[in-house]
DNA sequence: CATTGTTTGCAACTTAGTTGCATAATATGA
DNA sequence: TCATATTATGCAACTAAGTTGCAAACAATG
């Protein structure tokens, strides 16, 4: 890890008024490093280093209701997390872009190039937010 | 429930060759007579009845292999479950549809009129199922 | 209606997620 | 740079979700 990259994270946490603690910076490190989306798992395999499982919950949680993260539904028991983008905020969401889970690999990752289609709901719903997931087999697995 | 309806889930049954047991039917009538996707836990709020855990995870996963039902992802703990239409057939889905969570009263529901967009992936990418949901506020809750 | 094959229920287990509280670390202002 | 107020962490103990193996019960078939 670069300590261009460090600063960074050092940035982003002050940014978002959040103190800047061992594990956050360590977790956020996880996310920088890898290129997909990780799961609760992914943060006592990944790593030599072991986190707290509780308090991998409430860093994640912290994370996401700062919007420094996002979720990616899934169908499996695994909610999976990725960064998000820097327009995004604590109250103002900007991920439309598409998630992408490779059958192969089981990796879940963020096409931030492709982005979510307008669509059109029946008269009487309100839209808030837009998750899409493509399944199917990536680059890589091909 | 009618006997229409019964009579109709005893053909579905029989149309996948699946033998026709009470937990079965009585699982296909709760989705029948729902107006939404049911969580696992439903089975077990649902009805007077109460179905043992394990023979509800089983039987919804026959369901799913059979392509009589349909998992929608969620980013809480509690994946959700929908009748497919009948096109579906075991090796063949066509959820082609959107898929809405109400954040006021937590249901969710498909929206069969609502098709998904085409998805241009980027080179190299195989596509093979979209997921697309939609949160926000329902008719109903308005 | 007896036999075969499938489904169910139980027990026991693993993994996921939550809560309360004492301890440890961070931010801040003198 | 140190003392204090505030916040984060780790532990224990818990609830909920999901899985596996096996014996008993049931459905399909001839």
């Amino acid at each position: 890890m670069s300590n261009k990259n460090k600063a960074n994270i050092t940035e982003l946490l002050r940014a978002s008024k959040l103190s800047i603690t061992d594990t956050r910076v360590k977790i956020l490190e996880l996310f920088m490093n890898s290129n997909g989306a990780l799961e609760h798992s992914s943060f006592e395999k990944l790593a030599g280093q072991t986190f707290d499982r509780v308090t991998v919950y409430r860093t994640l949680q912290t994370f996401l209701d700062k919007g420094i993260i996002h979720s990616i539904p899934t169908t499996d028991t695994s909610i999976r997390y990725a960064l998000c983008k820097s327009e995004c905020t604590e109250h103002n969401h900007h991920d439309h872009h598409v998630h992408f889970k490779c059958e192969e690999c089981g990796n879940t990752i963020c096409l931030d190039d492709t982005d979510v289609p307008e669509i059109h709901l029946p008269k009487g719903y309100a839209m808030h937010n837009i998750d899409v997931v493509v399944s199917g087999v990536c680059k890589q697995c091909k």
